[in-house]
RNA sequence: UGAGCAGGUUGUGUAAUAGCGCAGUUUUACUGUGAGGAAAGUCCGAGCAUCACAGGACAGGAUAGCUGCUAACAGCAGCCGGAGGCGACUCUAGGGCUAGUGCAACAGAAAGAAACCGCCCUGACUUUUUAGGGUAAGGAUGGAAAGGCGAGGUAAGAGCUCACCAGCAGUGGGGAAACCCAGUGGCUAUGUAAACCCUAUCCGAUGCAACACCGACAAAGAUGUAUUCGUUGGUCCGACGGUCUUGAAAGGUGGCAGAAAGCAAUAUGCUUUUGAGCACCAGCGGCGACGCGGUGCAAAGAUAGAUUAUUACAUUUAACAGAACUCGGCUUAUAGAUCUGGUCAUUUU
RNA sequence: UGGGGUGUCGCCAAGCGGUAAGGCAACGGACUCUGACUCCGUCAUUGCAAAGGUUCGAAUCCUUUCACCCCAG
């Protein structure tokens, strides 16, 4: 996919799940965690326990798509990694629906992220 | 008109905007192309690859009416036997318990060559009863009781005899065969082989995570020419090998999108050969599966995995559902639409 | 994708052609002033994942389907 950059090893998807912030929905759930590179990269997850494969498929395609859509709108700070995980009923949604479910999800998660860094930025200056 | 039977086809379309994989080229923009009838389950059969260009025996597994079709099959076609339906038609693991062994709980006298009650005869005692023998007609148990049923026959009975029916053996006729028809004979030991087993036929093992090649790192140890070691399965034989073992590890390409060769160069084309390739035919042969012949077609090929998203209209929301080495089947899931050919009943002519 | 295995009460499980053991839990009762421990009893009922078949008889044998688990990168 052009200029599109996807989430490959284990490793960074438990890096999403475990260090990044997340914001759910009964039809999406989003993760985020700032990566050190230029550029984001995302990761689809569709488990075998929403469906079968033509379910799996159309929902996967839906989160693409409605996160093209989101990408040109959202101005990011910097590189994240941001990693979607597919429920049961997102297979059953038109994408223009979920982009703007998306969009908030991302935007909150934007401003979580920005907000702790300024916590630890101030509980450094403090400490020292 | 109603009911019912069998089989086939199709499996949303159109437009606009945005986007993805692959191939090609005048190389970054255009052109072409891009999921299924089941792609599914992974239940069979093959191709292909490696191990000896795959050998033998045992073990193990598969199949099971007959004849054909097929590359092969547990598939398909036609037929035979059996079961069901008024019928169209449907279903059918359908070899062998008279090769052997095992099992048949409980009940019942007895589950394999049987006497509990009953019936009959004889003896004892003669009031009741009791001993021996004969008997498979009747009762009781059971899924099943020693061919069924009727007549003769008898002390009572019994294929003891006879008629009809079922089964077995051998005879004659028909058929390619399963099998069918006819008459003869002896008079018959139940069920179970989707129990072990027997018979016939077939099967070497492992699966594309097979396997081949490329690039790049580091080098060390062991064996000593055969009753050992290694190389493929459960075992043995046989065959082959001289080198074998080990450390660290991760990637790419091919396999893989019909194959091979040639020709041409404003392109994605053309030609030839080849293959279990696919589709079609008022062609030929065959009842048919199918074969032969002819014509046409063959451009999904991803690798965290493309083949779409949104909107509008038609008619409403389309059902089941997503290729992963490739084919032939089987099984299972499937909304709606539509076509063809039989059958039965009723009415009208 | 390929290979292998398992489904029996709420949980752990035995049984593998002839009445579905057992333990924990649950429920009822006894003991106790009350509770625990202990003791006694009840609990699969046309059923062994589902549907067909073989058999006199199937959880068990055969076929198809469903769900779950494990192994191989």
């Amino acid at each position: 996919m052009k200029n599109l950059v996807t989430i490959k090893l284990n490793k960074e998807y438990k890096r999403a799940y475990f260090q990044g912030k997340f914001k759910a929905h009964p039809v999406l759930v989003t993760y985020l965690v700032p990566n050190r590179q230029k550029g984001n990269k995302i990761g689809i997850t569709t488990s075998k326990k929403i469906g079968s494969a033509v379910v799996r498929n159309r929902s996967r395609r839906v989160i693409r798509a409605a996160y093209l859509a989101v990408r040109e709108r959202i101005v990011f700070p910097k590189g994240y990694d941001i990693v979607f995980v597919a429920r049961p009923d997102t297979a059953l949604m038109k994408s223009t629906k979920l982009e703007k479910i998306m969009e908030k999800q991302i935007l909150f998660l934007l401003q979580e992220n920005a907000a702790q860094r300024k916590k630890k930025f101030r509980k450094e200056k403090g400490s020292s």
